[in-house]
RNA sequence: GGUGGGUUGGCCGAGAGGCGAGGCAACGGACUGCAAAUCCGUCUACACGGGUUCAAAUCCCGUACCCACCUCCA
């Protein structure tokens, strides 16, 4: 079996074959934090976590390099608007990310490199470019340095696009610059800035402009070429087309294969677009679970549109119930188990990561397990057992993945509940041994009523929220 | 204008020439004191119009509608 990756430069399918046998670097672009995380922005993280962990989960030795941009114009244009210092936001915000990626189990990258810590990478990569004739500092005495995309004659390799094609940027400033297309490599300070946000040049203070940082920082810790890119769709112009003509235009090979996640919506138009802050993290836990959230991102194909809807949200949350509610009940009847991929997993994870044929199987062993638990304990049930246990993990959806742990609160809140019940489920079972119907319904929609439901199993009645 | 993607059953969501993904909902059956859960079964769809083929949701041509990107974006 190989993986095969859709890698959108190409746009093909292929076989994945990295640059070190069994090693595997990648870039992934990252958030800017500039403000809250909702559902749209971890989408794309964890589409890359699932990436990785099938790499590690067949044998790769993974490097995951994530960035996230800590300084532009966007940080600073809001911070100026909330009276707050532009480091401080970027920090606030990048706490805010840190928590809504760990509620989802998105594993911390192996590094997460900002952009603010990164000058001098920047800065003698674009010495470079300018030393090759790729870039040029501003004759307007502005400290800009742009990209000179007409020097370099693959600039639209990466989206097929002719520069003739490309519109001229109209809300840009074209002081300086050779041509409307070229891109800022480094942005002069402007006095209407904070002074913190520059750092010294060799073209005067200033801060690095958005494409530079990756092609820096992928260069210093992935190495001049390096296996897979990856990001959001809309990134693939400019973004990603400015970072590829940067680096190579350097000399550096850069990624192998690129990779980009589809969006998701709400009312058919981008999360950035829509008003209100119902699709934040926090606000999407209040109404299911991380866990939940999560089976619902990794349902879909990465490299499929979304239509977000809380109703197919707890929808794909009653899915994953089912699932768990196998392992709770197949748990107690099952001795010994060993962790195996089924054939028709592995293969659907193969075909450039096809979550939603992976997930079906899961269904399939779920259903076949339950079909095993009608008759006890076997060896058979042991299997199915550990096929799903081994699946979920490879999907970050284990549920007795530490990750998923609830807080200590959580926990005596439980135990707290569980006594209470228990008092009231000894009661009914003691009616219901009487056959006094009545009287043991009359219990069980008692405890109903405070949003608990009773089933009862040949191991005596069992309670959920 | 240029580039890329999409339209699948009541709903979500896969598939990419033949061999009915999966889930949710609904309905019927088994099990149950009644339920719940579980299992079995039912409902069997591919925007529209042509074409290619023994065979098309899948390939080709055309049409309609939707979305993304074209220097702020996951």
């Amino acid at each position: 079996m190989t993986l095969r990756l859709h890698d959108t430069a190409t746009r093909e399918t292929r076989d994945f074959v990295p640059l070190v046998p069994g090693r595997a670097g990648i870039y992934v672009c990252g958030l800017t934090v500039q403000s809250e995380p909702h559902v749209g922005h971890v989408r794309s993280a964890v589409n890359f976590d699932v990436l990785r962990r099938w790499l590690s989960a067949s044998g790769y030795d993974v490097d995951f390099i994530r960035n996230v941009t800590d300084i532009d114009d966007k940080i600073l244009t809001k911070s100026a608007e909330q009276g707050v210092h532009w480091y401080a936001l970027a920090a606030a915000m990048k706490r805010e990310l840190d928590k809504a990626l760990a509620a989802i189990n998105v594993l911390p990258p192996t590094y997460e490199p900002g952009a603010t810590g990164h000058v001098p990478e920047i800065v003698e990569l674009v010495e470079q470019l300018i030393d090759r004739g790729h870039a040029y500092a501003a004759e307007d005495g502005s400290g800009d340095v742009y990209f000179d995309v007409r020097s370099w004659p693959a600039y639209g390799e990466l989206t097929r696009q002719r520069v003739e094609d490309m519109e001229p940027a109209g809300d840009a400033d074209p002081r300086g610059k050779r041509d409307p297309r070229d891109f800022a490599l480094w942005k002069g300070w402007k006095e209407t800035e904070p002074s913190t946000a520059a750092w010294p040049s060799p073209w005067g203070r200033g801060r690095p402009g958005w494409h530079i940082e990756c092609s820096a920082m992928a260069g210093k810790y992935l190495g001049p070429a390096f296996d897979v890119h990856g990001g959001g769709v809309d990134l693939r112009f400019p973004h990603h087309e400015n970072e590829q003509a940067q680096s190579r235009a350097a000399g550096r090979p850069f990624a192998s294969y690129w990779l980009h996640n589809a969006w998701i919506t709400t009312a058919g138009e981008k999360m950035s677009k829509s008003l209100g802050n119902s699709l934040l993290i926090p606000e999407v836990l209040k109404r299911v679970r991380g866990i939940e959230l999560r089976y619902y991102m990794v349902s879909a194909h990465y490299r499929s549109h979304v239509e977000f809807s809380f109703e197919a949200l707890e929808e794909a949350a009653k899915a994953f119930r089912r699932i768990e509610d196998f392992l709770d009940r197949a748990a107690p009847a099952v001795g010994t188990w060993f962790a195996a991929l089924p054939e028709a997993f592995v293969a659907a994870m193969d075909d450039d990561l096809g979550t939603p044929a992976a997930v079906a199987v899961v269904h399939e062993s779920v259903r076949e397990g339950n079909r095993l638990l009608a008759d006890g304990p076997s060896e058979a049930l042991g299997q199915r057992f550990g096929e799903v246990i081994a699946m979920l993990d490879v999907l970050g959806l284990n549920p007795s993945d530490e990750a998923w742990a609830p807080s200590g609160s959580d926990d005596r809140m439980t135990e707290v509940v569980d006594a209470l019940v228990q008092g009231l489920l000894a009661e009914r079972t003691a009616a219901r041994e009487a056959k006094d119907w009545a009287r043991a319904d009359a219990i069980r929609d008692q405890i109903k009523a405070a949003g608990i439901e009773v089933e009862d199993t040949p191991s005596g009645p069992k309670w959920s929220v």
